[in-house]
DNA sequence: AGAGCTAGGTAACAACGTGTAACGCGATGC
DNA sequence: GCATCGCGTTACACGTTGTTACCTAGCTCT
């Protein structure tokens, strides 16, 4: 009777929100993709189309900020494109005014634009009044085409969710460990902290409300999913703590159709 | 270690489909909703524009099978107005093949059409093939849509999944309890099958597999959802028994906005 | 290098949630 | 009226999950 509800996916859920920031300057995608992070979002490099379409093969991404120039591609170009495949909202970068005027007469089908550079917090503002507006698949869980993960000979199928070893023998996860490996799997070499495990698994830690907040419950479930996933526990191979951070999916991550 | 997935929420509930039925022949939409329901659907009967404006107005519609002749009111034209409104998937029914030119012609902007008579197999597939190629959208609805209802005092937050007496006390409800409540606020004053339950609950009671099949699951959770909701478990004033079918939520249920 | 501190691993525990089995009762049918 | 069936209900067994406590690995500072 402890359960008051009120933990599927509220507005906590809301708050985390995969974005896929394309940029061609390495110092560039380190900045904002670290801004994007200390501000709870959960944010993807990517510096080329082709990167961007793997991404979105792999993962659900909620939001594209694309820069309009790209070394030799046309940001323009890929954001009609893109729109056109499928409805990612899209916020185009870009460093010459110019542009602008561009993207407001061509029919890119960007949701926003802003000037680069830009002021931080407009940035956020930005991103969050899309995000607001745009409120599609809030659920952290996958939404999107992606059926099944391949991960170091073990397969996960989303869809039927199930998950097997690369010996072929099915492995029975709890929903949580199910729900955290969904969000791993989603987020490859991408250190995740507690507290965005967390907010995506609608766990609050209970009594949580102050200073340190949140228990233990993710260390004592990644522990328990390594039992399951993992062929030495003590030494993991996909699942590792990336100390003082939290944890990260060191393995690359195919996603493939159903 | 019994548990082998493919039974977390977020996927069942995603599977509850609810589809609207719009058909002024009574004995047609009995068929249809019956057929539906018999396929692990939730199937909501309307006759005319009016109430599929009113079950728009209270519930999630996944989808919408909508007859093109609807006595004195043009199918088509609802159509058109339903889809310029919202983006709820819709299925045009027909028994004449010269409103498929019609309909291509006219931009209704209908999904798909089936002509009537028809294979219930055939519309299955089609329902099936609708619903998941606009997967998305579905969930958009559901968003935009209901997000509290009350009935008799109650009062529930689909959002927030909170659900308050009519003294204001909070109630705490299991997830399967939860769900439960779900999918009887969703048909008011429509008995519906244990098995209809089950599958919208993703319960397939164990080794139920062969003849009789399905063990008591289901009375056991409507009895710990009486205790909660109901003044006297014993005398239920909602969660009705219809003895020999299942269950009937036999109350009003208004569904309001935020 | 060693003391001390901190973060993380993990075992044990407790509180639930939830399906199954069993018993009993009331309704239905002959 | 008796047998049967459907349902309500309780007791129980098991899995899940958060919490606590204790321990160890790693880092820091001197």
């Amino acid at each position: 009777m402890k359960k008051f509800g009120a933990e599927h996916e509220g507005d906590k859920t809301m708050s985390i929100r995969r974005i896929l920031v394309v940029d061609d300057d390495p110092d560039m995608r380190q900045m904002m993709t670290q801004f994007l992070r200390q501000n709870g979002t959960i944010a993807l490099p990517a510096a080329s189309e082709s990167e961007v379409r793997s991404q979105l093969e792999g993962g659900r991404i909620d939001l594209i900020l694309l820069d309009v120039m790209l070394g030799d591609e046309n940001g323009l170009e890929i954001c009609r494109k893109l729109r056109q495949e499928q409805d990612v909202p899209i916020i185009m970068v870009s460093a010459l005014s110019a542009d602008h005027q561009r993207m407001e007469g061509y029919s890119v089908g960007a949701d926003d634009y802003i000037a680069k550079p830009f002021n931080p917090e407009l940035l956020l503002a930005r991103v969050k009044a899309v995000l607001t507006r745009t409120r599609r698949s809030a659920s952290l869980v996958h939404r999107r085409n992606t059926k099944i993960f391949v991960f170091s000979g073990w397969r996960y199928d989303a869809k039927a969710d199930q998950i097997f070893s690369p010996t072929g023998v099915q492995v029975a996860l709890s929903r949580r460990e199910t729900t955290l490996l969904q969000v791993l799997l989603a987020n490859p070499h991408i250190p995740l902290k507690r507290e965005e495990i967390a907010v995506a698994l609608d766990v609050t830690g209970e009594t949580s409300q102050s200073s340190d907040a949140l228990g233990r419950a993710i260390d004592v479930l990644v522990g328990r999913l390594r039992i399951k996933i993992e062929v030495n526990p003590k030494d993991p191979q996909f699942l590792k703590t990336e100390r003082g951070v939290g944890y990260v999916f060191a393995v690359d991550v195919e996603a493939k159709e159903a």
